[in-house]
DNA sequence: AATATAATTTAGGTATTCCTAAATTATTCT
DNA sequence: AGAATAATTTAGGAATACCTAAATTATATT
């Protein structure tokens, strides 16, 4: 006598963020495994979570998913639930590092904001968990924005980042950090950041090839070959 | 975006607890307006829930619901999860009493029974909740058992619980102490206890009016009238 | 006791999230 | 480049927990 147990929208986020953090899209078949279900649904339901209103990941067939900034607030409340409760737990009732896991796993999809608060306060707002990662802060991720059409390629051009508008200085160290480059087929592209996360979303055109969450700030390219 | 919410069975289970309590079975309506949801829908899961191996409850067309023994196992075990969490959250996060209620109730579903044990523990094991209701112990109910006819009474008989079988002279003595009567049309009865709680089944026969758990003692009455 | 009213269940329908099998699309190998 | 293979999506189906409306059963009134 169980009740059915179904992923929720949350487990879907967290481990598509988990997946993506090298900057590439997660692939169906990929958080299909994670997750141990069969990848038709993961399908379905990464449809339905990037026709949400508003999309909390982009979707593209064959392509993977990369979440929106909106996902990625969510995915990282999450996270931040999760390791907070994992350092708790440790700290106020004797757990060892391997125990607590799965008790946070459980818990991280309850607790409310308050509840979140409470224990971080209760142990000073520490940075990092009982394993070492860091607890992710809140704010942390940009307000989603419409994309605008940026820069022209042509098929099997590459370029790279040089300019990016406005204020935004930081992401443009980020940027030229990485020495990032665009790849081929690339036509229109927007940019979006979190922490190390880089990512390249292309729209509007069938020969697209790398895709993001949504745009943070347009950046401009130069052609290179 | 919201994951769509339904009751657990632990949810049904902790409702049909509280809402007996007096010994009477709960209607399907009351248990529908305590949850929010359309009578209809309760008949459903109670018709599910009292089929289930082994069942959680007894439940007859149009008289109500009783929990089983291990019905009311699995209800006290929620019901302890929560007092648990309510005074240790209290006791270490600062909260007001007030406030406790719906963290508790969120967390108390999916906390591990070790993880229960450990909070018990690091309060020195409490009898009381903040709110000051008992804390319920573990291993409080009995076992389910088969049921057994044991005495016939004529339509319109009366009856009193007279004797207890074996040795279960705390039972007899809480019988008497009732001065429990057995109403008219009842065929075969059987008897159940956990603290105040007094329920008596009847089965086999269309007439029967009084339901109840299951049987935990055999108990002979005396006709009356 | 017969009828009116209220409570409850049944029947049929919706939405959700999973499944499997078939169809499609992408990738790899020769 | 074409064929074989692998990855992914589509289509159709199952289970669950809710809903509303209609049918039934119980209760109250006269």
């Amino acid at each position: 006598m169980e009740q059915t147990l179904t992923f929720s929208i949350q487990d879907y986020l967290k481990n598509i963020y988990e997946l993506t953090d090298s900057g590439e899209p997660a692939t169906t078949t990929a958080l299909a495994e994670r997750l141990g279900i069969a990848p038709a649904s993961v399908t379905g339901m990464v449809q339905k979570l990037s026709t949400a209103k508003p999309p909390l990941l982009k979707y593209r067939k064959h392509q993977g998913v990369m979440l929106t900034n909106e996902g990625q607030r969510a995915a990282l409340e999450v996270i931040r639930h999760h390791r907070l409760l994992e350092a708790w737990l440790v700290k106020t009732l004797g757990y060892s590092w391997d125990e607590v896991h799965n008790e946070a796993e459980k818990l991280e999809h309850v607790i409310s904001e308050d509840f979140e608060k409470r224990i971080a306060a209760a142990m000073g707002n520490p940075e990092r968990d009982p394993h070492g990662e860091p607890i992710p802060s809140e704010d942390l991720v940009m307000p989603d924005d419409e994309s605008v059409a940026l820069v022209n390629l042509e098929s099997k051009q590459e370029a790279v980042v040089c300019r990016v508008e406005a204020q935004d200085t930081d992401l443009l160290k980020h940027l030229e950090g990485l020495g990032l480059v665009i790849g081929a087929h690339v036509k229109t592209l927007e940019v979006s950041r979190y922490d190390q996360v880089m990512q390249l979303q292309v729209r509007g055109r069938k020969e697209a090839v790398v895709l993001g969450p949504a745009v943070t700030s347009r950046v401009y390219v130069e052609v290179v070959a």
